[in-house]
DNA sequence: TGGCAGGGGTTGA
DNA sequence: TCAACCCCTGCC
């Protein structure tokens, strides 16, 4: 079994089941099986080591996948002064951001309107089945535009099925779309995901955060705005209107925001008493 | 066991 | 600015 040692910490259940991506499930305690570029792999960690079974997955490729290689304490320095996200980092410090595969994770958060993580992971996971041939990989966006709406909702999308079978047509036909240049700042970035349909603002500021790295992008859902009320605003009952959290976040974060917002995401969703059913 | 409320957005009017 | 869109889960 190949295996990496670790120089950071790392919490693969908070990373991996966490929201930024779908396709892994713990499959004995510590274990965690899923996909990375369309190879099937179990992961876990031991004695500061990441093991792996497949070998056809280089060390590199985990790095990367699992952000090791990001210094995330010199990003987040800028946010020292906040009063928060020393906590949520200090609860998880082996939460890292993803980099997960563009088109998938974007397939992914077209499917998340409205739903949990749980029924995500299993609109993923019925799509892998459905669409993903023998291997189960996550199905292109032609093999999903050749599926058509129809069969989509076969896999409990709903009125997102429209939407996914809409973008995988576009993405099918114009696969460059997904190639965004590092020069565009990610607000014009942000701008060309919205274009696909069942894409707007939280959307591509997820799939940029998770899956391009860009980490100013600031995704702003009811979970955060509920968390930016109650720890930034608390008892205050009209504050910001969505748009205005992006220049709130910059100047609260600065240009790690999206990094600061994934801690204090999952700290906030998995602290005792919050509603989080997952 | 069944009914009900509500959930990690986007679209189009 | 607001209703409509689907379906699943938790709760009673």
């Amino acid at each position: 079994m190949p295996a990496l040692q670790l120089s950071v910490p790392l919490d693969l259940a908070s990373t991996l089941l966490g929201g930024q991506s779908f396709c892994w499930n713990e499959t004995s305690p510590g274990s965690f099986t899923g996909w990375i570029q369309g190879m099937p792999v179990t992961l876990m960690v031991k004695h500061r080591q990441l093991l792996w079974n497949n070998p056809l997955l280089s060390p590199f490729r985990l790095e990367q996948y699992l952000s090791l290689d990001l210094d995330l304490e010199s990003l987040l320095v800028p946010c020292r002064q906040d009063p928060w996200l020393p906590r949520a980092r200090e609860a998880f410090p082996g939460l890292r951001p993803l980099r997960e595969d563009p088109w998938e994770c974007l397939a992914n958060f077209i499917c998340s309107s409205l739903k949990q993580i749980v029924q995500i992971r299993q609109i993923n996971e019925r799509l892998r089945r459905f669409f993903g041939g023998p291997q189960r990989n996550f199905p292109s966006p032609q093999r999903l535009a050749k599926a058509g709406e129809k069969a989509l909702r076969q896999c409990q999308l709903g009125y997102r099925a429209k939407h996914l079978a809409a973008t995988a047509k576009i993405l099918a036909q114009e696969p460059q779309r997904l190639q965004i240049p590092d020069r565009w700042p990610t607000e014009q970035a942000a701008e060309h995901l919205e274009q696909l349909p069942g894409v707007g603002p939280k959307i591509s500021r997820c799939v940029l955060l998770y899956a391009y790295g860009r980490w100013d992008a600031f995704p702003v859902d009811v979970w955060v705005t509920r968390l930016l009320h109650h720890l930034y605003f608390p008892g205050r009952r009209r504050t910001l209107r969505p748009g205005d959290w992006e220049a709130w976040s910059q100047q609260q974060f600065g240009p790690a925001r999206g990094l600061a917002q994934l801690s204090l995401f999952h700290w906030y969703r998995t602290r005792p008493g919050a509603r989080s059913r997952r």
